[in-house]
DNA sequence: TGATATTGTAAAGCTAGCTTTACAATATGT
DNA sequence: ACATATTGTAAAGCTAGCTTTACAATATCA
């Protein structure tokens, strides 16, 4: 699964230390899920689109692989 | 978070086993989302939302205690 | 240049997601 | 009534998500 999240932060101009707390996860967690290490919960997926303001669709995608 | 899974899948007159063998996984992984007992990664949340032909949003939304 | 911010990783530890197997309770259909 | 389908749970086992702490590499900026 691919996600958005560095280029909306960078839209944003927002650390991952900055999304990591508006959120409300470590920023290891924000780390992780950029660099693809980990695949987010449907909660934490959710609360990204609340905050960016976009579907979740948008943000993450599916993969042949997945 | 609350989900229309059960409502979704009685709209498409699914059995809990028929949405598991369509999505690819357990069926008491179907169970345990729809009774609350587990929270799917976005990869399952995507692929309920492809299935269903609907957005994530649609299918899942956040609650307080979130 | 020197100090600070940002990012990438790693390891340990705990919890949660998912699987398989299995059984009971209820619903459906002949 | 009987057989079958459906749903709810449970337990064991494995993997993955998330946390905290910590350190190194790179970028930014006075």
């Amino acid at each position: 699964m691919k996600n958005r999240l560095k280029v909306e932060r960078a839209e944003q101009n927002l650390s991952q230390n900055d999304l990591a707390e508006r959120i409300g996860v470590s920023r290891q967690t924000i780390n992780s899920i950029e660099t693809g290490r980990y695949v987010p919960s449907t909660i934490l997926a959710l609360k990204f689109a609340q905050f960016f303001n976009k579907p979740v669709e948008n943000l993450f995608t599916l993969e042949e692989t997945d």
